[in-house]
DNA sequence: TACAACTTACTGACAAGTCGGTAAGTTCTG
DNA sequence: CAGAACTTACCGACTTGTCAGTAAGTTGTA
């Protein structure tokens, strides 16, 4: 927006480095990472497509520091807080559903990149992978402590329950994002989240009893 | 794979049609619509890739015959049954997702496609837009269904679980997909449809408490 | 302070490759 | 022969990355 005539190099180096880095999030989440041009990136930031690259070195990186921004950034709201423990945790991801609805950029960045990242050799893959292993960590972290704190046995079944709750929660921003008349992102998250974590802690009746779909699999193959 | 020497001009044509478009989804499925290469598809089906433009006259009409041939198959693998009703229509899609554990290739067409769908002008998107309001609306009636059968009143949240099923199925795809080892799908898509629907059929306590996470979001807007 | 040596942050032009679509011609088949 | 099913050849548009050059700032030094 505004131009800055750089009074320190490194200072001023900083700020563009992370401009870009939005404006890279933006077209990304706007056109995915391998459709996303340079060029459009750099006319965000005022300059051409070979100062991208003098920053980042290649498009690929671009995408990792883009990916890392986010990490930064979330951790950086908590504000040296602790990272949420127990009950606490699940409370944060509700909070984060909530606060996402007022952010869809970069939740469509993530939403896109994140199914984008299963396709053939993509750079943002290995990123991905670890990000899921290590909040379904957390996930069942938080669930263990639960237990422990309430004197429950801990089920089995908390990979389940974590794997779901990350799952339920991108899932609703891919229908969020295509119908957002349709679908109350934040809402339909807590519910989802309480009601598996609810399954997950205290197994009561099962009032639809679907054992019995495990055992056939549908005929095609 | 086997060469073909055409013997039967109309049915010969159906049939390369068909294989065409399964080839179509391997490609879109590993490498996402806009990357995926007609080459590639041709090449597949032993054509060149003007060949595949002759049947479909556009890449995009391509991609939207993909799309629909999914499910032209899925109501022939029902063989003329009814669309499932009631707690039924749970099993069929518990069912479905111990069958796709054996169809990682329509699953991944699946997740890249409907994440990338939300991109600018996507041609997918009208499909998934459609799609996934078709089948919360009958998961919002299978539901309904099961209120009247066991005399209870509808609760209000049958939106919310409708669209957090789908979501839970289609966001263990893409954890699936990334870590094959680490994530059960069926398992877990089975576990969390009876947690959804406990809940929303059944609302009993609330172990986690999070209503007060609804009203403070994160700092971040 | 003054000036040289060096670094940083770019631009503009271009190379090299990819891709979808079209037009025109060829082969196959009924 | 007529028309469907192609192929070959090609265009135009787009993209990433490289490279040389330039303007501006920074550092070292006497």
């Amino acid at each position: 927006m505004t131009e800055r005539r750089a009074p320190r190099a490194r200072a001023t180096t900083l700020v563009k480095r992370t401009e870009i880095l939005h404006a890279a999030t933006t077209t990304f989440g706007a056109k995915g990472f391998k459709n996303g041009p340079l060029t459009e990136i750099a006319e965000q930031v005022g300059m051409t497509h070979a100062g991208i690259l003098h920053h980042f070195g290649s498009k690929d990186q671009l995408l990792l520091e883009v990916l890392k921004l986010r990490d930064a950034e979330d951790v950086a709201d908590l504000e040296g807080a602790h990272i949420p423990e127990g009950v606490e945790l699940f409370r944060h991801l509700v909070r984060t559903a909530f606060a996402n609805e007022a952010r869809p950029g970069i939740v469509q960045a993530y939403a896109v990149l994140s199914a984008e990242s299963v396709t053939d050799d993509h750079p943002g893959r290995p990123y991905f992978e670890e990000r899921y292993r290590t909040l379904r960590q957390e996930i069942v972290d938080a669930f263990t402590s639960i237990c422990v704190e309430r004197g429950l046995t801990t089920p089995h079944t908390l990979g389940l329950a974590a794997a779901s709750i990350l799952a339920v929660m991108d899932g609703l921003q891919v229908q969020w994002l295509l119908t957002p008349d349709d679908v109350q992102l934040a809402e339909a998250s807590a519910f989802a989240i309480e009601a598996i974590a609810a399954r997950a802690l205290s197994p009561q009746e099962l009032p639809l009893d679907l054992g019995s779909a495990r055992a056939s699999a549908a005929p095609r193959a």
